[in-house]
DNA sequence: CGGTATCCGACTGGATACTG
DNA sequence: CAGTATCCAGTCGGATACCG
C-alpha cells in the first residue's frame, strides 16, 4: 500500500515548503472566492504584515498559482486571483483542512495525554 | 463556493504547522510501510540529524500520529509507528503528494517564466 | 494604493559531543 | 542503540520608514 507515491521526492518537497509556510494557504483559500486587492487581501487575513504578503503573493505568482494584475490608474490598483493551477490546489489542500477540523480533538487529546505523561502524573491526595 | 470550510481557522494552521515542516511527512510516509526503529528510520531518510529526527518524532508522537514503543532489553529498542490516527493523515498527505508530481511541470514552467519576466527580457540580437 | 528597503529578534535546523 | 545537550549559522517574519 501506499506504494506507487514518493513524498520525498523533489516535487513534494518544493510544494510542501510553500503550502508550508505561514501565510499560503490562508490566501489561496482567500482567493478562491475571487479576484481581490492587495489591501482587501490583507484585511481579510488580518494578522498579516505587508511585507509578509507581498513575499506570499510573490511566491504564489512565482509558482504559477495565483495571477497578479496592475491597472495602472491613478491610485493604482492590483488584483490578485487563483490561476487555474492554483485553484486544482484548492482540492488537495481543502482536503487536508476538513482532516483538521475532523481530527482536532483527537489531536488535543493526545497533546493533553502527552503532557501528563511528562510531569510526574499528579501527586495523589496527600502530597 | 468552498464555502463550508475554515483554512484559518486553529485547527487548520495546527495540522499545517506540523505537517509543514521539513521531516514530518517523510516521516509518516516511511512509517506508512510499518514499524521502523530509530535508526532504520533515520537511514531511510537520509539527510536528517539525529536531534532533528527525534524532535520530529516527539512532535508526531505529541499530536497522536506516532506510537513510540521502547523495548528494555540492553541495547535499547524503540519502534515507531503510525497510529491509527496518523494513518488517516496519509490520505490527504498522499492527495498533497500526487498533485505536485501531477503539477511539477507547470510550477517549474511557471517559476521559468517568472525568472525571465523578471529580468530585462533579453536583449534582442543587436545588444 | 501598493508596494520596497532596512533593521532586528525569534525560531529552525545542522554539527558535534556526551550519556544510559 | 537511542537518545540529550550545546552551540551556532541561516532563515523567517514583524515593525517601521520611505517611494511611485
Amino acid at each position: 500500500m501506499t506504494k506507487g507515491f514518493d513524498a520525498d521526492c523533489p516535487a513534494t518537497r518544493e510544494i510542501l515548503n510553500r503550502v508550508g509556510d505561514k501565510w499560503s494557504v490562508l490566501v489561496i483559500v482567500i482567493l478562491a472566492d475571487g479576484a481581490k486587492r492587495f489591501n482587501d487581501l490583507k484585511r481579510s487575513i488580518g494578522g498579516i504584515s505587508q511585507r509578509m504578503l507581498t513575499l506570499t503573493l510573490r511566491g504564489l505568482e512565482q509558482d504559477g498559482l495565483v495571477k497578479r494584475t496592475v491597472y495602472p490608474t491613478v491610485p493604482p490598483r492590483v488584483d490578485y486571483e487563483l490561476t487555474p493551477l492554483g485553484r486544482t490546489l484548492l482540492e488537495p489542500v481543502t482536503e487536508l483542512a476538513m482532516w483538521a477540523q475532523r481530527h482536532r480533538p483527537n489531536v488535543q487529546n493526545a497533546r493533553a495525554a502527552f503532557e501528563r505523561a511528562a510531569k510526574p502524573p499528579v501527586p495523589r491526595r496527600g502530597t
